[in-house]
DNA sequence: CACTTGACCTGTCCGC
DNA sequence: TGCGGACAGGTCAAGT
């Protein structure tokens, strides 16, 4: 479940491991997911150098020399794993959940001149890449919709507050996973900063209080900082472009762990449906209250 | 426009 | 052991 922060880690990792390597071949058979003609990928990929890759909201965007570049969504079970000139038979290390490369959900191989190699895997194959000029991409329909960066400081409280009571009638839950109204939120992470701001996840967006909102808030942007210092969270599938795991869920104090004690009152943590999305909380500390 | 639901996929787990 | 069905959740299209 690639969030912000995992797609943070692995955009860091691709900048200390492909800057200024050059394309050399792509293989590739999946229209659906990346449906660019062979002639573009010729053209444009295919022997253009990586310049630097940055993150938009859960979007990739790697920079070509070709003035072109690569935009990637890892979706739900999306990998971007980097391997070295020997490494592709490698096997599990501790710290990952992936062998030798590639392997059955491997959908593209990038191959560069010193016989290095970049796999997207992708289990469901809700992910996808798509090849297009570098000036289109803030022009895509999708990223005009995006809200803003929630770790950017010019994203102010009051601003955050409007956006979320513009959704009066939803649940705050998805109200914060809408990323037309902030980018980057997922399931792991809306749990976790409703916990830490003490809201339940079913409260009404338009009942909360300033100091509620403002407190969701500093929450999420705590709860996506710690994240992206421990290398996200490895759930089921996620690893990062070395395809080491991610260690957050170890401090996670309510996603995935209903049954077991919150950390902060002793309760039973719950787990319940809100916004047809499997949701954590704990009954005692997330009251519906203003 | 606000809001909800279904579709897209495949691997895993649970009950029979 | 095999098998059907529920489930996992990011996003968009289509629905109310």
């Amino acid at each position: 479940m690639p969030e912000l922060p995992e797609v943070e880690t692995v955009k860091n990792g691709l900048n200390r491991l492909l800057i200024n390597k050059k394309i050399v071949s792509v293989k590739f058979d999946w229209p659906k997911g990346f449906p660019n003609s062979d002639a573009d990928v010729n053209k444009f990929l295919v022997g253009s150098r990586i310049i630097k890759t940055r993150r938009r909201g859960k979007s990739l965007i790697i920079n070509l020399s070709s003035m072109y570049c690569l935009v990637i969504h890892l979706k739900m079970t999306g990998q971007l794993v980097f391997r070295g000139d020997e490494q592709f038979g490698a096997g599990h290390p501790n710290d990952s959940l992936i062998g030798p490369l590639p392997d059955k959900s491997t959908r593209v191989i990038f191959e560069f001149d010193d016989n290095s190699r970049l796999f997207f895997n992708d289990q469901r194959k809700f992910g996808w890449i798509r090849l297009m000029p570098e000036v289109e991409v803030d022009n895509l329909d999708f990223m005009k919709r995006l809200g803003p960066e929630p770790l950017n400081p010019d994203f102010k409280a009051n601003e955050f507050r409007g956006r979320v009571r513009r959704r009066k009638n939803s649940s705050i839950k998805a109200t914060i996973l809408d990323q037309s109204v902030l980018a980057g939120v997922g399931n792991i992470y809306a749990d976790e900063s409703l916990w830490m701001a003490k809201i339940h996840p079913s409260s009404l967006s338009g009942t909360l209080s300033d100091a509620k909102l403002n407190l969701l808030f500093s929450s999420i942007k705590d709860v996506l900082k710690k994240s992206i210092e421990l290398g996200g969270s490895t759930d089921r599938n996620y690893v990062d472009a070395e395809g080491k795991k991610g260690s957050y869920l170890e401090f996670a104090n309510v996603f995935r762990r209903e049954g077991k004690m919150c950390s902060r009152c002793g309760s039973e943590i719950l787990k319940i449906r809100v916004a047809t999305r499997g949701t954590h909380y704990c009954p005692k500390c997330q009251r519906k209250t203003k």
